[in-house]
DNA sequence: AGACTTAATGTGC
DNA sequence: TGCACATTAAGTC
């Protein structure tokens, strides 16, 4: 845990997050978030963007500089193959739809994950995701065995509000999200601040994921946030997504 | 039993 | 037009 502490911010951003203090938080500086140096100053890895709020705590930094990034993108968009037929369909208040969306999911052997009316069953790991997972790992000390991933072809692919809450996550483990291509809005809305159950008024927490970075998704955020990719109709480009996940193997369920 | 819903749709700005 | 937000109404857990 120690060798993962995240660098307090000190200089101002050019966007509107602010931290737990209230106070906006530095922009990435990018410098040492490649990992070839993490094990030789691990004190020094990435430069965070904290994002706090009452039972929020989320983490966002830059984990592959454009170029690798770029590269990385490509070979997704050539060797990640999405379901198709009733793998890309999902129950919501009884009616089944395509979702909005290509989706896959890879990791190891056995496990599955269930969400709206479906059960994935993922892929055996590639190159291209060993590579990212490892990076993940390097970066935030934790360990991950399995990966949806989102493919939203342009602004108008999207994912509605939910939360990441099923039963098969290990409990309170993170959730990192990587992405690649186009920058897309995302969403946080608080439980109690939303339909006609809202009691308070609670902000959206907003941000902007962008291309080649991480998004550590911690606990107890899935349990009060509901996060969604709203469409975004100028975006004409189509964003990668990998949320990998430690899901707890079959015998623990 | 009751709480929940990774979707589209309609409304209002 | 685009976006934000509430509604939904049937099955699952």
């Amino acid at each position: 845990m120690d060798k993962f502490v995240i660098k307090k911010a000190k200089t101002k951003s050019k966007r509107t997050l602010v931290d737990d203090t209230g106070s906006p938080t530095e922009d990435l500086t990018r410098k040492k978030c490649r990992g070839e140096e993490a094990d030789a100053l691990p004190e020094q890895t990435c430069t965070w963007k904290r994002i706090r709020e009452e039972n929020l705590s989320c983490d966002y930094t830059s984990l592959f500089k454009k170029a690798e990034a770029d590269e990385i993108f490509q070979q997704l968009e050539k060797d990640i193959v999405y379901f198709t037929g009733d793998l890309s369909k999902v129950q919501v208040y009884g009616k089944w739809h395509n979702v909005p969306r290509k989706q896959v999911t890879f990791g190891d052997e056995g496990l599955t994950y269930t969400f709206s009316g479906i059960t994935l069953s993922p892929k055996p790991w590639i190159p291209v995701l060993d590579l990212i997972r490892e990076r993940v790992q390097l970066v935030t000390g934790h360990s991950f065995n399995f990966v949806l991933i989102n493919r939203y072809k342009d602004g108008n692919d999207h994912i509605g509000d939910h939360r990441d809450d099923e039963k098969e996550l290990v409990p309170q483990s993170p959730i990192a999200s990587v992405s690649f291509g186009a920058s897309r809005d995302f969403v946080f809305r608080h439980r109690d601040s939303r339909g006609k159950n809202s009691v308070r008024t609670i902000e959206p927490v907003k941000l902007e994921l962008e291309h080649g970075s991480l998004l550590m998704m911690n606990f107890p955020t899935n349990v009060y946030w509901y996060h969604s990719l709203p469409v975004r109709r100028k975006v004409l480009a189509a964003r990668v997504n990998l949320t990998f996940r430690k899901i707890k193997p079959p015998s623990q369920r």
